[in-house]
DNA sequence: TTGTACGCGTTATCAG
DNA sequence: CTGATAACGCGTACAA
């Protein structure tokens, strides 16, 4: 691939004048520029980023580590990323890491030797010291779906307490008294806050919710089958059920409908996060939303600008509230 | 951030010394490569991958295109691409096209830019000259989803003329002898390439397919309600919908139902890709299977393989066939 | 076994 | 307005 060098050869100039022209420096001839101009289209030359990085130590490229992007959630979550990137002619290297501690730890130490200089990224499975550590190295480091007090300023997050809360208040005012959980087995945060707040609006509307009312499962739609199936074979009785996701909840219906409960006018079902499935699937699911695209937009916006310097107040953080959007999949009893 | 000279220096040792110890390089003394090994660590050091893309020639990288995270079809296939890279240490760089002549271009430029040895693209707005001239200056390059004779071996591709005759036959199968089509309005070859074979299986069993039986609209749910409706207030009579895609066929349901029209029972649905929601949505949808995960995976090997010298055979080409998924959304008549 | 010196493609700082 | 030339961080022949 042709060269700076090449090109200045081929136009009789020195190194210094073509790299002015590339980068419309300031001060070249109109007549030299153009001839340059030429020769680069002739030649077809592309400046090496690699080389450009190396000298002005910025990259303009930004990290993204995320799970999985099978998964609907984090491919809104890209796109939310990718939406602000581009605006900003930023390049997106993508690193996958699984929800587990190496392969999280991995993702993020590639995407550092390839010196991005900003980073979205989504971990659940590295601890607080070791993000937090991170984010003293580089500016431009932001948390997505994750609460770390010590660097609060560095996280875009959704406060799934109250979304707990917000959906279990919900079921109860259309009159359930008797719900049921489907929750994700992972030792992780989410599914622990959400089913929190879940517990507080029970409490505080003077219900139960008796351990074997819940039932972990891997938070998918075969998950959520399994789950049900549990849920019914111990024969227990409720009249709605709290899914720890979309697709949990779908795979839930799918269970009761095989078993000839209609859903909901037999029993009523909440989904949390508002994929695309849930407008697609019948019913169709009232859930929360939970705005990841928009959050993840305004991660890669933060990220970008602390990397260009400006440094964050220092109390500020971002969090998100879910709200309940309602379709099909409850009934008031 | 350390450099390898930082660390040379407070080792005691040379450059070329410390290069070899992170190279694994072979002649080095037991006790320096610990000692070397131990400053590294203790003073963060991280190789910088675009020097070392500088020198070696080899970014260790993979450029992506495609037009929309957002969309589950391509989410799939960035997920079949990392699966690849993740096995070989290779990084993703994701550049998002969506659909356009202009921005497609860019995407690909930029990938350039940053020295990407392999690349899997997928592009619809690009004319055939434009691709074959990249294929020609990168060895890895390779098409997903698009099939160019010149460079047979860079293509991985679908069948959609034997998808969409595969789809008609097997409703005509059913019985069905009155189909809608509800393509795509993109003039693009993939609805082109679905509706001719369509258009073969419908003349092979001596039926007929009106234009005034075929609405197009965007290729997403809400098209698909569309063209379902204007498909109703024309009075056209028809059995079964062949939708362009999943998402389409969905959209065409929920209309369907809104007229209090039984699906399968009154009209029968077939869907194409056979993304997620075809198995979520209600009733579940009959569909082709279109492997992307799997011929992303394999787009990214030949890539992979390609971009690392070893050119491949000239006749050769890597073409898919989609299969009927046989769900609920069609009976037989 | 270790060190020296050069080059990769660019940008930036000087002189002219 | 233009041209040398020194970095940037690293790999690698070639010496020692």
């Amino acid at each position: 691939m042709a060269t700076i060098k090449d090109i200045a050869q081929a136009a009789g100039v020195s190194l210094a004048t073509v790299s002015r022209v590339i980068n419309n420096g300031p001060k070249v001839g109109n007549d030299t520029r153009k001839r340059v101009k030429k020769i680069m289209e002739e030649m077809g030359y592309r400046p090496n980023a690699n080389a450009r990085a190396l000298v002005t130590k910025r990259s303009a490229s930004l990290g993204v580590v995320i799970a999985e992007l099978h998964d609907p959630f984090f491919a809104m979550l890209a796109h939310g990323v990718e939406s602000v990137t581009r605006k900003n002619n930023v390049q997106i290297l993508l690193s996958a890491g699984s929800i587990e501690k190496e392969t999280e730890l991995r993702a993020i130490e590639t995407l550092l030797e390839h010196r991005v200089e900003a980073m979205v990224v989504h971990s659940k499975a590295l601890d607080d010291e070791t993000l937090i550590g991170f984010a003293k190295q580089v500016p431009g480091f932001v948390l997505i779906n994750r609460y770390i007090p010590e660097i609060a300023n560095r996280c875009v997050w959704l406060d799934n307490v109250t979304g707990g809360r917000l959906m279990a208040e919900y079921a109860i005012n259309q009159g359930h008294k008797h719900v049921a959980v489907i929750s994700s087995q992972y030792r992780i945060d989410d599914p622990n806050h959400r089913l929190e707040g879940i517990r507080n609006a029970i409490d505080n509307a003077n219900l139960s919710l008796p351990e074997s009312m819940i039932e972990y499962a891997t938070p998918d739609q075969e998950g959520g089958e399994l789950a049900m199936q549990n849920l019914l074979a111990t024969g227990a009785k409720f009249t709605a059920v709290l899914a720890y996701n979309d697709a949990m909840a779908s795979g839930a219906m799918t269970m009761l409908q095989d078993h000839g409960i209609a859903v909901p006018d037999q029993v009523s079902v909440m989904g949390y996060d508002d994929v695309l499935l849930a407008k697609y699937c019948r019913p169709k699911l009232t859930t929360l939303r939970y705005p990841v695209e928009m959050m993840a937009a305004k991660a890669a916006e933060l990220a970008l600008k602390y990397a260009s310097g400006s440094m964050p107040e220092d109390g500020l953080t971002f969090k998100y509230t879910p709200t309940v959007v309602k379709r099909d999949s409850i009934v008031r009893v």
